[in-house]
DNA sequence: TTGTAAGCGTTATCAC
DNA sequence: GTGATAACGCTTACAA
């Protein structure tokens, strides 16, 4: 690996005539520039990044953090593609860390990232705490931003959707069709993304009048596995429905295959309905309805922020966003919404 | 941020006895270690990686170079997941790089992880030759494998599967089962992946005497609704089939809603075959048989093999490995294989 | 057992 | 325009 130094003795200039060249920074006649270049390419000169992030402190690298339990599938994806997307058109590189499946695993994954010196950090998380992330934004010095949750404090540093709404508006959707019986599969209960869909289920069954029935509410894990078992775990038990409201996609699919084994068409007899709206679903089933979750519009937002915030300079811009940031989950009526 | 020094100073000691005592390399007395910790808490210290790695040169960080062309979907999202997991069970980081959707990208993806002075890479390559991948292998000195492609020179610096053995296989199954006409519809052809599964596919033919009818060969893009377009290619132009076989799952899955559609049922009509297996095909519909692409056994032998070569010295040890790794892809009967 | 000092490969501030 | 030279924060012989 040659240094710059070789490059430097080669062209017959100093490392600093180099590196100017290098940076297009500074005053350097043609002709040494010319040199420069020649004896760059005859050493088959690289710059060392790390060298060159250590002397800056800039790395032109931002971290993302997932758990991985969000690693299987059609959002984690679509989340990972659009940031990488994004962040290649501000020519930087993505850095992704694994936030695993712990609160401490995820707080290490962003002190690695902190360690690591990342431009910035975007934290998806699943088992932090808002207030943790909140003392976390103050305890860094670099833009940290945060997907999918509302913060208390730092509400300019975060995006989220409306999960409960879209859970209201999909329960909604179902009870104008005249649908009485709605069952609910839940994602894993300690998601708020579950809990606030849920939630918005049941708002929207009190606020008619329509009396929550527990049994009724599955608990699912977010897979199609458990998506069929909760529909199992109904037929078993006996219970009546005309609809049945998935937290998930995946789940959704799991939930028809085993009515459709079942002798109970979709949507004829029972209307599905999902949400997340993963690419392949209009072709899945043709009765699958879902609801969008707006990740790729929350990662690039989040992006354009940091980005505007390394590039205005982050203490001295930190007040910039002070609007909270939400989107709305939409339903998308499928061919058929039920 | 305060530094090693200052750490140093608040114990009372040198800086090479703090990083000492955060090494656990070289004897340090109990007593100033206590003293270390102590200074390390009050002081909030954490390492600077770029500095440590710089000098060093080390970074326990393996990068990963995939295109954006496989960014859509399950496969890639277990290719992901299986490398995280994989690499943090040996303690190392996942840096993740877009190859976006040509050579000279990918080759760019490869040198900023070389630049960034990564122990190791891993590409799952799209666009590049295996021959410039050859070359690549030889002008790095750190190891560099190669995923889902036969490279010619260095043998144990790849792995792959049989691609075209499972088109094989799984257009023998159809025409044990007595289909005769079997439709095709390829992913993009740029990809060797998709090349070797339709010649798989034609010998198989070719085999049994069965003519290789052109109209019945439609290429796809890999996507649903390129497997819809497909079918509805093979509608509109009259063709008779029994069978189609979809080079992956997605385009099965159009496929099939579009036979749907069009009053066509999947199987007893028309029985239909993809490949990669994805997690959710088997409650997709229950007709859909798959051949799994056992990416995640690549992929994790992939990574054993970087940390052994890491571990062992790489360059004494680069012959090490010398058989070729070929994993073969299985047919999964899914419920009912046509 | 601990300290000194020479790197690691850059960038950046001065002089000249 | 260009060259010394001091950082950047850490590791690691080599001394002591």
């Amino acid at each position: 690996m040659s240094t710059m130094q070789e490059v430097a003795n080669k062209a017959g200039v100093s490392k600093a005539t180099v590196s100017r060249v290098l940076s297009g920074k500074g005053y350097v006649s043609q002709e040494t520039k010319d040199q420069v270049f020649k004896a760059i390419e005859e050493a088959g000169y690289r710059p060392n990044l790390l060298a060159r992030n250590l002397a800056t402190s800039k790395s032109m690298c931002i971290g993302l953090v997932v758990t991985n339990t969000l690693y299987n599938g059609n959002y984690f994806s679509e989340l990972i593609s659009q940031a990488a997307k994004k962040l290649d058109a501000n020519g930087r590189q993505l850095i992704l860390v694994d936030g695993k499946h712990s609160a401490e695993e995820e707080r290490e994954a962003i002190q690695f990232l902190h360690d690591l010196r990342c431009d910035g950090i975007i934290i998806y998380p699943r088992f932090l705490s808002v207030d943790e992330m909140d003392d976390i934004i103050d305890k860094y010095n670099k833009p940290v931003m945060v997907v999918n949750r509302k913060l208390r404090k730092h509400q300019s540093h975060c995006i989220y959707c409306d999960h409960k709404g879209s859970g209201l508006q999909a329960t909604n959707a179902l009870i104008e069709r005249g649908h009485r019986n709605i069952a609910f599969i839940t994602g894993s209960m300690d998601s708020p993304t579950a809990i606030e869909r849920l939630s918005g289920y049941k708002e929207a069954l009190t606020a008619v009048g329509l009396p929550i029935n527990d049994a009724l509410i599955i608990s699912g894990k977010w897979s199609a596995a458990s998506g069929a078992a909760a529909v199992e775990a109904l037929l078993a038990a006996g219970q009546t429905f005309s609809a049945i409201l998935a937290s998930n996609d995946e789940m959704a699919i799991g939930a028809m295959k085993k009515l459709n084994d079942a002798g109970i068409a979709v949507p004829a007899d029972v209307s599905v309905i999902g949400f997340d709206n993963i690419p392949t679903a209009p072709f899945l089933i043709p009765a699958l309805s879902s609801v969008k979750d707006p990740v790729s519009d929350m990662v690039s937002e989040v992006i354009s922020q940091i980005i505007s915030m390394l590039d205005g300079g982050y203490l001295s811009e930190q007040n910039k966003f002070v609007s909270e940031l939400i989107l709305r989950e939409s339903v998308t009526s499928g061919p058929d919404l039920p």
